[in-house]
DNA sequence: CCCAACTGATCTTGTTTCGCAAGCAGTTGG
DNA sequence: CCAACTGCTTGCGAAACAAGATCAGTTGGG
């Protein structure tokens, strides 16, 4: 976790931190799936995380300040998962990786048009969006915009698109 | 390589091409270093990767199609590697993580002058350098710009920190 | 021609990490 | 009291990584 690094490079400690297959991701379900609690994260991504990794991730992402955790009231064994300030400015990492995947690889309709409007909506969409996260993860209040939100409009345009494939293979057999 | 992937997500797909801790940083060499020969991204990084990794990893890359080998006529087994566009379309993600890191991450002085620029240019400097190494590897005549190009520029703030330092190490002792 | 230096790349041998399944102790609600 | 749930750990086989020696082919100086 914390020996000696390899280098001074900015691009290689970023790395060193998130450059694993699964940090970011779970970072990614924190940011656009909303999950904050163990078993959510646990279960609720498609890929599947094995539960050592995720408990392994979430302590590294701990130490590294990028995420905090406080007990939920609710339950006394549950955590409540939280981006800090340093996680939330993770998010234009991953539109950028989202930009570049859905141009260059396979990339599943109902999972690509998240990316496909963040893309579009460009570096001034991802500002809202992480004043959005801000507002959820560290509790900032913010001035409310008309209309929906960045976040409740990716979520429904992926309901969509979710939606009409359904259809579309129900029409199909 | 070409297993079954684990999702459709651009953002897991973007990882399992470059979401490990050598790929990006050959690719680092690439724009920043402009090394273009295996001894060279041997050697030539502070991170020392070690030949079978490097050799893997030039495979992998060559096979998603981010970079392309040609022979080098001076040399029979020499290769030269080069940026495929997709490749040099990289960028905006090194930056972005370039950025987070310099922010966030103990960077060495003379390493991080060169995210603190890139930060500072924004994506219309990422713009301009793109076109330099479309320039570069994919021989894109583009217009000449005045003054020195943004590679340039880069190079000669690092060098001009490196010699700062030198400069000081020399006073102290 | 001969050989040392160089080319990209592989082999060998450990060490570390990963990934899956099962299991753990404590908590909650019925 | 117990089944379902909480976050998290353990065991173990598989895969990736890392360091160094080594490989065959190429080149150029002597």
């Amino acid at each position: 976790m914390s020996d000696i690094h390899r280098s001074g490079c900015p691009i290689n400690l970023t790395l060193e931190v998130v450059g694993d297959k699964w940090s970011l991701l779970i970072i990614r379900d924190m940011i656009f799936g909303n999950r904050r609690h163990y078993r959510e994260l646990l279960g609720g991504s498609e890929e599947g995380i094995s539960s050592n990794i995720l408990a392994d991730r979430l302590k590294t992402l701990l130490a590294a300040g990028i995420i905090s955790r406080e007990d939920d009231p609710s339950h006394k064994q549950k955590g409540i998962y939280s981006l800090t300030e340093q996680g939330i400015e993770l998010l234009p990492i991953l539109a950028q990786m989202a930009g570049w995947g859905y141009k260059y690889l396979p990339v599943s309709e109902e999972l690509g048009i998240r990316a496909k409007l963040l893309m579009e909506g460009g570096p001034k969409m991802w500002a809202e969006l992480m004043d959005e996260l801000r507002e959820i993860h560290l509790g900032v209040k913010r001035r409310r915009k008309a209309g929906p939100s960045v976040g409740e409009r990716l979520q429904a345009a992926y309901q969509k698109v979710v939606a009409a494939k359904k259809a579309q293979t129900g029409k199909d057999r």
